[in-house]
DNA sequence: ATCTGTTTGTGTATAATTGTACAAAATCAA
DNA sequence: TTGATTTTGTACAATTATACACAAACAGAT
């Protein structure tokens, strides 16, 4: 598994074929080609095939690919074949919402700790956990060595919760405060703004 | 404004500047440069010149870029220059949080109606609008001549909701659902999968 | 055993994207 | 006015990403 310096673009493509796999094995198919898998997720089928063989050799010709081995080896190679634990930040509406999401259990993710800075919020339950005081937060996740966290703060107060996290030792942080980030180049930021996802859209309307 | 075949590469990083320039402008900013928002945003300055020069030439030598007027260009470009009435389907904890959520006021969007198929929550208020029936909604949106769509009804019911939304004549598709979808070629879909953003960040760690 | 059809992995060609560098335009200070 | 400084817009070069095409490998049928 030859994975040095694999580009950004490749590996971002890498969590869409693992869906649409995990879903065909749902299904029950035990088999795939780079063209049918293309065709479910609008890549062509000459990409899939060079963007896996970046990692290794997972299809046989006249064949195609067997779907278990090559989701095993996707979930090896995007390092979810463990469970992260994650924390969530901001426990406004949205921030209450993700934390309590049913979708990240079988992707790899579980959500531990949930912060705030509201004192009415602090103690409150959301899904299973109780929402802690933000002023604890560094410490809380340098002892349980978290390195992924999700940030659902406003944006005003998005670059200073960032700081605090980066400080505790988080190493991926996916921001869901409508604000860019300046970070570590050890830390990977991913972005979700949904306004921006929509302004993507209308540009073409 | 020259804006005939502009690279979606180049399309999906202009709502990254216009939100910088906006939170720039209310702090009372007037004036930028290619350099400064490139510090911002993360995004080199011969980039971000080299972007809006497809548009037109928005900057003055000595000087760079007079913000609100930059912002307002922005806006019609990716024509939010005017406010885009949504609709938000499938009203589960995520669904209702979206349609909640306070930052798409005063960036173009109005959510206006929202549907979901569980009898139960039909009827329902979530905010100031009535959960009304999916039954009812390629009448609807037909009616009122929306455009744009957030889906968040689960995978396995997104494809079958989205040709719904595509035989009412939206052309554009926010996904929430953690599944590729199929469109026409005129119908334009942005994906957010949180566990995807998850999994593009543990990969690096 | 041979033939037919399928599909991978990859070398090469093409296209798209980003980086570099600089003339031209503007500001500002003296 | 002049000279020093800033900053844009763009030509050109370098890099990166995608598409094309095909030999090699395999399966299945006869």
């Amino acid at each position: 598994m030859n994975s040095e310096n694999v580009p950004d673009i490749i590996v971002s493509r890498l969590p869409i074929y693992l869906r649409a796999l995990q879903h065909m094995a749902d299904s029950g198919i035990m088999t795939t080609s780079s063209q049918e898998l293309g065709d479910k997720v609008g890549i062509s089928a000459a990409q899939i095939r060079k963007d896996l063989s970046q990692f290794g050799e997972f299809g046989k010709q006249g064949t195609g690919y067997n779907i278990p081995f090559l989701v095993d080896h996707l979930c090896k190679i995007l390092k979810v074949d463990r469970s992260w634990n994650v924390v969530v930040v901001g426990m406004g509406e949205l921030g209450r919402a993700i934390a309590r999401y049913q979708g990240f259990a079988n992707r790899g993710f579980h959500v531990q700790m949930c912060f705030d800075s509201d004192p009415s919020k602090i103690g409150q339950s959301v899904g299973e956990i109780t929402v802690s005081d933000i002023k604890d937060m560094v410490k809380e996740i340098k002892q349980a060595e978290i390195k992924v966290a999700m940030l659902c703060v406003p944006a005003s107060s998005a670059q200073e919760v960032t700081n605090q996290l980066v400080e505790a030792g988080v190493q991926g942080i996916l921001n869901y405060a409508p604000v860019s980030l300046s970070v570590p180049g050890n830390v990977k930021v991913q972005y979700i703004d949904p306004a921006i996802g929509l302004q993507r859209i209308t540009y073409y309307l």
